[in-house]
DNA sequence: CACCCCATTGATATCGTTGTCAAAGAACAT
DNA sequence: ATGTTCTTTGACAACGATATCAATGGGGTG
């Protein structure tokens, strides 16, 4: 019924080995055997079986992607790329979410690799900012590939993104835009991206003789409520900041409620940045003036680097920076 | 070093038959056997090798979830739900995106069936919808349940929500506040729910002795951008509605920013209303009056109905209907 | 007691690949 | 011509489960 490396080792007057040598890719095999059993596979159709490829060579051909966010858009985005990767390899993807703060969360982990025989796992913050984690994967021989980890350990596989960078142009915009009461508001503290992009804004204000307001810098996790509260807490200050930058859209968004509560209009009364260019920054008005990162370009390198690395293409396990785009939308009003 | 049926056969002293006997709940074990061949398996921590299963039973204990379908929260949703029902089953899954347009769909999703040698599908709006799609299916003997669709096959597995009877009472409710001019903007063509929803409200209105206005109702396609559209071209009316009805959250949020642009404010000028509860409505403000159906567990329902047929559990095959849930916020304003 | 039946169990083949290892042949040096 | 090395190839075992089918033994029947 189905074809197998039988009927095209048959088909090529060769050994099943051979056609095995030629499926993957292996050396010394002569080139016009080569071809022929090629042939073959094309005229028959064969599609080797994973089950039976797994089952003797030992790896499972299955990628973890390995989450504990809430961003159901971001981690679409993700998927989506790591997907897309995979699609023409042979590899497949599972997703588990984890919690970052269990106890367990490490032995799980191993335990889950284990019993799935998972090949390697896809890492995405906060998780990828957990060094003891990262550690623990490297002592079990537990292949990976980072999405934006804190510290950019060469040896291990990851890709990151400008956020510094695109934080410092981003908050130079608003300062071009005629603003020098700017607020700000932090993402989580575990999230290696809040620093970097905490970092970025405090930077671009020094650098542009700007006073930082203390009142106006305000801790968020990520979160539309955090974002709101945030925004509750400095209406209530004497004096109100003409433009906040929440680190990403979700607060923006959660800030921009706050205003509307308190009266306040958007642009008008406030200007409004935030980051990630989640779908909610463009289904709100104004629309969010925010950051946009290559999130599904990322992911799907991440893919590439290890899947090239099991597959010993050492040339293409490369890791690396992705760059980040500012888009400025009607919530930035210049002064 | 990994525990094999081999070794668990050694240490019940047993066949390794009769463990795969055990492990696979067939009959004809006697009693104390499986109790000793399971206390093995616990005491080694053994697990089955899904691959070798996979070679020999020919199952490979994968499922796969269509989609074609831009709303990523719903998506993220429905695979949180698929993925907690597999979670102990021994199945994974596989995400498909697919073009609904597509002339090569249908053969497009049987080779990839094939390819993978996928157990079952799980089919979402609008591929639901499409009958000749799912005829196909059938055709080619491919397992799937269904979520939400049209026509309920009561020989296929499906699930469903009461899409209608949702719609009736969030329209009885606009009623109820006072509404007589109401505005509805139907979702995308190709989706049963649509109908459904649409059906829901006009009945509503009839029943309720009100007169509906064909300008206040829209066609959209469940996208932000044409409800921002219908919006704009309903607010261009001479007389305009007290309160609209839109078929999604989405485009509830388009009429928002429409309105807002007109300078109309919510729930003051106009009162809104969406549907699916997604997170855009609770981070824009007004927060929108909606439905919210239990996607999550629908999803979870079809999987698990898929897998209890192929595990032959014919007790648990049962397609099911599931409530959704009226959430009133500020967007609905008692005249 | 002999017989058959049915529940239980196991020996062995099998799924479709890759791994091992040895053989065959080509190429080159002596 | 012979030996040595290297490239290319194939026969067969092995991966870890399930499938087939026959063997075993206890219980019921005549």
């Amino acid at each position: 019924m189905t074809v197998t490396i039988k009927d095209v080792s048959k088909d090529a007057a060769v050994s099943i080995k051979t056609v095995s040598r030629v499926i993957n890719n292996e050396a010394n095999v002569a080139e016009t055997t080569k071809e022929k059993v090629l042939a073959s596979v094309k005229k028959l159709g064969f599609k080797p079986n994973k089950s039976a490829q797994s089952l003797r060579s030992k790896k499972s051909y299955m990628l973890a992607l390995l989450y504990d966010n809430p961003n159901k858009s971001y981690l679409a985005d993700v998927q989506s790329g790591i997907f897309n990767a995979c699609k023409s390899t042979g590899y497949n993807l599972v997703i588990q979410e984890c919690d970052y703060k269990s106890n367990e969360l490490k032995t799980d982990i191993v335990k889950f690799v284990e019993d799935f025989r998972i090949d390697g796992l896809i890492v995405t913050p906060p998780l990828s900012d957990m060094e003891d984690f990262l550690q623990n994967l490297d002592n079990h021989e537990i292949e990976y590939s980072v999405i934006a980890p804190s510290t950019m350990n060469p040896e291990s596989l990851h890709v990151s993104s400008n956020d510094y960078e695109a934080s410092y142009s981003l908050t130079s915009e608003i300062i071009k835009h005629g603003h020098k009461d700017i607020g700000f508001i932090k993402g989580h503290p575990k999230h290696s991206a809040s620093h970097l992009r905490f970092n970025g804004f405090v930077d671009a204000i020094k650098n542009n003789g700007i006073e930082s307001n203390e009142q106006w810098i305000k801790q968020g996790n990520f979160s539309f409520k955090s974002g709101f509260d945030a925004g509750v807490e400095i209406f209530h200050s004497e004096k109100i900041p003409t433009a906040i930058f929440a680190s990403n859209d979700s607060m923006a968004a959660g800030i921009m409620k706050s205003a509307q509560m308190k009266g306040l209009q958007v642009p008008n009364d406030l200007s409004l940045a935030g980051f990630d260019d989640s779908p909610i920054a463009h289904q709100i008005w104004p629309a969010l003036t925010t950051v946009k990162q290559p999130v599904e370009k990322m992911a799907a390198h991440a893919a590439k680097i290890l899947i090239a690395k099991f597959d010993g293409l050492a040339e293409q396990t490369k890791s690396k920076e992705f760059k980040s785009e500012l888009i400025v939308r009607e919530s930035l009003k210049t002064l």
